[in-house]
DNA sequence: GTCTATATGACGATAGAC
DNA sequence: GTCTATCGTCATATAGAC
């Protein structure tokens, strides 16, 4: 494809130029999401982003206002990508199954560092998130859904219904950040999958033999 | 009681002297400590203990060389209690008791604050800990006293035989600094006894009906 | 838009007077 | 030992050339 002289720019060029663009907007909110699985939002650095990315920091600075701001959008993707597989399960599915796969996907994210954990305090960027509109927009959401699972389990029986819905959604939210997994992971004692399965097991079944 | 010119000091201001010393030490640990319980090691700073305590920072470096230094006697001093109450419970008690007691005592503690937080990755301070030879020596002495109650509970069937004692274990870690109890407090729906109790209930007994 | 170089500010740690 | 004042360092963010 030659470039040929005229009056209007072609359009082809401006897409591709676009493609770019997202391009590496999308490798920038890769990198920042793979770092914030590896670290805190306060030990991640702009340079830590811009050597894993190949770029210099300076130019980060043309996509994203800001450390928060570039956080934030790698956490709404985050999010999204929760949404999009919560929503994927087959309807046919029981309550049950759904809030165990919702764990599952969690717990594998989780240990493949894909999963930014935010313990609720150790972080500057959690106010950040509160205020980002399409952020809390998600959680809402993602909660509206599991709260109907929970209820619907708890109706049939299966979840324990003695326990108010909320507890039982932070409880389920809280895998999400396990330190279990990060504890015997480094143990070395089991597989990824032994893991994911010991750690739904405590959850569902709790401790204590039935 | 005068003071007496003598070749010799007097060895009651010696002794006031130090009481003082110590009295700041204190004051200067319980302040770390609480700030541990209310931030990450990170975010915590060497100007919030000095305004906390009240002294100037530079003081700070008279009783402890670094900021890691000062934060590692703190948390030497937080696993001390630990060890003093595991070590006060009656023999009496059945080990899933001693078991539950422990954990409820973790989630009290983190419930007033008081329980600096340690999330596997999030802290710089990790490190430092564990080559602290205290405080790896306090955990192995609590993880072997935990660890034989759990295989007790295990061979009187109270606690699922079929969970390997040490996933058992760092579940129960895990309660030290579980979100779920922020989360729960901050929704303000529930008091302070109502949260621990849910906790302990959602761990040992699980999620799922029985 | 990308780069190099730099301004700005926060924080850990220290110097030196008292 | 306590203070005030300051240094050194590192990280966010920006300036300005290309």
């Amino acid at each position: 494809m030659h470039k040929i002289a005229g009056m209007q720019s072609a359009p082809a060029k401006v897409s591709f130029k676009e493609q770019m663009h997202q391009a590496r907007e999308r490798a920038i909110l890769q990198s920042a999401c793979d770092l914030l699985g590896e670290k805190s939002f306060d030990a991640m650095t702009m340079d830590d982003v811009a050597g894993k990315v190949g770029i210099a920091k300076a130019s980060l600075y043309k996509h994203f206002g800001s450390k928060e701001e570039l956080c934030s959008a790698a956490m709404v993707e985050v999010l999204s990508a929760a949404q999009a597989y919560l929503k994927s399960l087959d309807g046919s599915l029981s309550a049950l199954d759904k809030l165990q796969a919702a764990v599952r996907w969690s717990l594998e994210r989780l240990l493949a560092q894909e999963m930014p954990l935010l313990p609720s305090r150790n972080s500057t960027l959690r106010a950040v998130l509160m205020a980002n509109r399409s952020y809390a927009d998600g959680v809402i959401e993602v909660s509206d859904l599991m709260g109907e699972w929970i209820t619907q389990a708890q109706e049939q029986g299966v979840i324990d219904a003695d326990l108010p819905p909320i507890v039982v959604l932070y409880t389920l939210y809280a895998r999400a950040c396990d330190p279990v997994v990060g504890f015997l992971k480094d143990s070395t004692l089991y597989r990824d999958e032994e893991i994911v399965d010991l750690v739904l097991r405590t959850c569902f079944e709790g401790l204590r033999a039935r």
